[in-house]
DNA sequence: GGCTTAAAGTACCAAATGGTAACAAAATGA
DNA sequence: TCATTTTGTTACCATTTGGTACTTTAAGCC
C-alpha cells in the first residue's frame, strides 16, 4: 500500500467536492485499498485528513506564503495575492484549507487543530506583510494592523471560495481588486 | 400536529447549527412528533427545507429587501445594511440563506430551486439599489451597476457568515465598512 | 524446504440516515 | 348510528456511516 498514493487520492477528492462529503468507504474504494489498511496507516477519518491537510499545506498553501513573504512591496504583493486567488488554475475548483475551515465542526479534534495553527500562521503572515507595508510609508494609517490583516485574509478567501462555485474568473477578479482597493487608495 | 409550530422549531434548527447537520429524525424528535407526521405534511426532507426557506424569507429575508427598497439614498442605506448585517441580534448565529446557498449541492431540487430563486431576487435588488444611485449621480462610475452588486451582495454575506463564527461583530463592522466604502468615495 | 512475522483482505459490527407499510384512534360525514 | 376519511404511532425497511475482530496471504530468514 502506497501512502503518499492514497494521500493524493484522498486530497483531490477532498479538495474537488468537500471533505464532508467524501467517505472513508469511497476513498478505499478510489485507491483500491481496503478499510482496515487505510486504517493501520492513518488511525481514524480524523488522522487521514490530518495527514491530507498536512500534504496540502506543504504542497499548496506554501506558495502563498512565498508570496506573502517574498518582500515585493506593498502593491506588486497584492496584485500577486490577486493573480493567485482569482486566476491560479489549481484554484479553480477552491482551496481544500478554505473548505475546511468553513466545515469546522465536521472535522475531528487533530485536522480542527491544525486548520486553526494554520489560520493562525496566515493571519501572522498577513501581519508581517501590512506591518512592512506600513514601516515603508506604503499604507495610510487608519485602520489597525490587524484588522487590515484580518479584511485581506477573508478577502482572499471570499474570492477562493468564489472560484469553487462556479464564478466567473474575470468577475471575481474585479471584485478582488476592488476590495483590496482600500490598501492602496491615495 | 401543529405544522406552524414544526416549521418554527425546524427553522430555529438548521438556522442555529446548519442544514446539513440536522436530521429529519432529530426535528420529528424536538417537535415531539412522529416521522410518518412530518412526511405526510412535508413530503419528504427536501419539502421541510423548501416550506422551512419560504418561512425564513418572509420572516426574516424580508426586511433585508425592505431596506434596499428604502429609498433613503446611498449613504444611509448602506449604514443600515451595515447595521443589520453586524449588528442585528438575529443575525447572530448567522444567516439560514446563506447556509443554504453555501451548502447548495447538499440540498433537495425545490429547495435548491428555491435558493436561486432567493439569489436572483437579491441580486435584483441590489442592482436596483445601485442603478438608482447611480441615477441620482451618487455613485460614480468605473464600476458596473451588476458587478457593484455582486460585490456588495458578497460583502454582506461574507459579514453575516463571520458572525455565525463568533467573530466580534465591532470587527465585523469595521471590515464591512471598509469593504462597502469603496461605494463612497471622495 | 519450513518456520516466523508482518501485511493485506474478508466479513462483520452498531449506529444513524431518509423513507414507508401497516395498524389503531379519532374526528367527520350521512 | 354506522361508515368513512383523516391523524397519529409502532415498527420496520435498505443503505451508508465510521470502525474492527479474524483470517488469509506474502515476505524474510535460517
Amino acid at each position: 500500500m502506497d501512502t503518499e498514493k492514497v494521500l493524493d487520492i484522498a486530497m483531490t477528492a477532498y479538495w474537488q467536492t468537500d471533505p464532508a462529503d467524501v467517505s472513508v468507504n469511497a476513498i478505499t474504494q478510489m485507491a483500491g485499498i481496503s478499510k482496515p489498511s487505510l486504517y493501520r496507516a492513518f488511525g481514524s477519518e480524523d488522522g487521514l485528513s490530518r495527514a491530507v491537510l498536512d500534504r496540502y499545506a506543504e504542497q499548496v498553501l506554501s506558495e502563498m506564503f512565498l508570496i506573502l513573504h517574498g518582500g515585493k512591496g506593498l502593491r506588486r504583493t497584492l496584485d500577486a495575492l490577486i493573480d493567485f486567488a482569482s486566476g491560479d488554475p489549481r484554484m479553480e475548483t477552491g482551496c481544500l484549507f478554505y473548505k475546511m475551515r468553513a466545515g469546522k465542526h465536521r472535522l475531528g479534534p487533530d485536522t480542527l487543530a491544525r486548520v486553526e495553527e494554520i489560520d493562525a500562521a496566515a493571519q501572522a503572515a498577513y501581519v508581517a506583510f501590512l506591518q512592512a507595508a506600513r514601516n515603508a510609508g506604503e499604507w495610510p494609517d487608519g485602520l489597525s494592523v490587524e484588522a487590515g490583516a484580518k479584511y485581506l485574509g477573508e478577502q482572499i478567501a471570499l474570492a477562493i471560495t468564489q472560484r469553487a462555485s462556479g464564478e466567473d474568473p474575470a468577475r471575481i477578479r474585479e471584485m478582488l481588486t476592488l476590495a483590496l482597493s482600500v490598501f492602496t487608495r491615495p
